[in-house]
DNA sequence: ACAATAGTGTCTCTTAGACACTATGCG
DNA sequence: CGCATAGTGTCTAAGAGACACTATTGT
């Protein structure tokens, strides 16, 4: 900042915002995906890439207010939980030149979401996150970046209430315990799973979920939705390896 | 980036990338920061600041290659605990227009750091991050960044190995557990400690460490520098709130 | 030999995990 | 009335915290 503050004119990177923008949907989790545009000089023409896109000095207050304008835009979802997840930047990223993205990334319930066709971005459409980490081809460095972003998934719904933000409300214990496991990808213990949810005090009952069961559950809401609850251990430390 | 892709003709926000050096000197931890220069135009003339700056397109090949540099520049460490925090971005945060800024973080010991003067960042200097919580003076949104490095430093530390970087190879494990001590801010029972770090594999014995202690203490090196441990559970629990 | 620090042993109490059990509403 | 799911109780064992102890070296 000192060297050459008020003379600018040296080339500025471009400054884009991507959303990572999960949620489960027929059990399985997923990942909001965009066409790229097919048109000239458009770089990687027809693949699949994150949903994002240019900073609007004109219209975005902050990062943040980009990256929930672009969720809304592309979900039709306006409260999501939402949380930044890093930035990427560099010269070799984008054929176009020297760019630096500013990602998001946010949990939304998969009911009440209204997919933003036609339009420019072409096509939209949940993919399944372990189908897209299998055969990573996507647009830019979005495989990198959305395997960072589901490891940061993954390790924390270990120790906090994250899975609660997939779910529309009000939702069951069993529900939530399905979240956990969807995303840990294992089982997770029924009795402690309980005891762990109703003692860390963030949910409030709120009448009876929705669900196709023999038996009906109590109905739960989040007290405070503006964040998640970070409990003091994580799950089965029993299986606990020494590394990372 | 669908909608306005190729025809750049909007205004580009500034990318800066900002880089919060931590240390422990003296028994405190500090904070490296630069002063700003009074020249004419320039923003908060005088005030102190995190070390940073524009990108510099031409020298960077990465956000983390710039930082890296700029570390490299100020205080003569190339090898440092470097790790992304986030980024900051508005239209409000610097007067010169809308920008954004890639924060790093930075671990280093104190000795052998040579604080880089004069030229253009007038001056340079180690504060102690209590100090500058308590009277934060700092030039743009630098004090909300450094309160929330802090609190990501605080709470690392309760699972990690993360202050091992603070400290010179080979060290002792009382002088690591010290640097626990400090960063926390209360004191660590020593036989936990213990076993926790040497459980934990993640050091080498090395000598003996220096000290101007009666008994030598054995002398430990990092097997791999280039990650911190995730220990398997937190520092006292016992002292759990339900909160946060 | 003594002081000051390095390093070890032991006890207790919490709590997570495992799993068996009871309760309740629907077909 | 049985069955599938919701929800509870109990046992065990691992580990953390606390603290008392022993070991080693410099002065």
């Amino acid at each position: 900042m000192a060297t050459r503050s008020s003379v600018k004119t040296f080339p500025l990177p471009f400054t884009t915002v991507d959303v990572v923008i999960f949620t489960v949907l027929d059990d399985v989790l997923r990942v909001l995906l965009v066409q790229r545009p097919n048109a000239e000089g458009e770089p990687f023409p027809g693949a699949w890439a994150l949903p994002g896109g240019y900073v609007d000095t004109a219209v975005d207050a902050t990062l943040e207010d980009c990256a929930r304008r672009k969720l809304l835009e592309k979900t039709g979802v306006g409260s999501p939980y939402l949380e930044q997840l890093g930035s990427w930047g560099g010269a070799a990223r984008d054929p176009r030149g020297w760019s630096a993205t500013h990602v998001y990334f946010a949990l939304i319930p998969a009911q009440g979401v209204v997919l933003a066709k036609g339009a420019n971005a072409a096509d939209v459409a949940w993919y399944a996150v372990a189908d897209v980490l299998r055969a990573p081809e996507l647009a830019f460095d979005h495989a990198a970046i959305l395997r960072t972003a589901v490891e940061r998934l993954r390790s924390k719904v270990e120790y906090t209430s994250l899975p609660a933000f997939l779910l529309a409300e009000p939702f069951s214990l069993p529900q939530l315990q399905r979240m956990y496991e969807i995303v840990l990808g294992r089982p997770v213990d029924k009795s402690g799973f309980r005891t762990r949810m109703l003692s860390a005090n963030f949910l409030e009952e709120a009448g009876v979920a929705e669900g196709d069961s023999y038996r009906p559950a109590k109905g739960y809401r989040l007290i405070d939705r503006s964040a998640p609850v970070v409990f003091p251990r994580t799950f089965s430390p029993r299986a606990g390896d020494s590394n990372t």
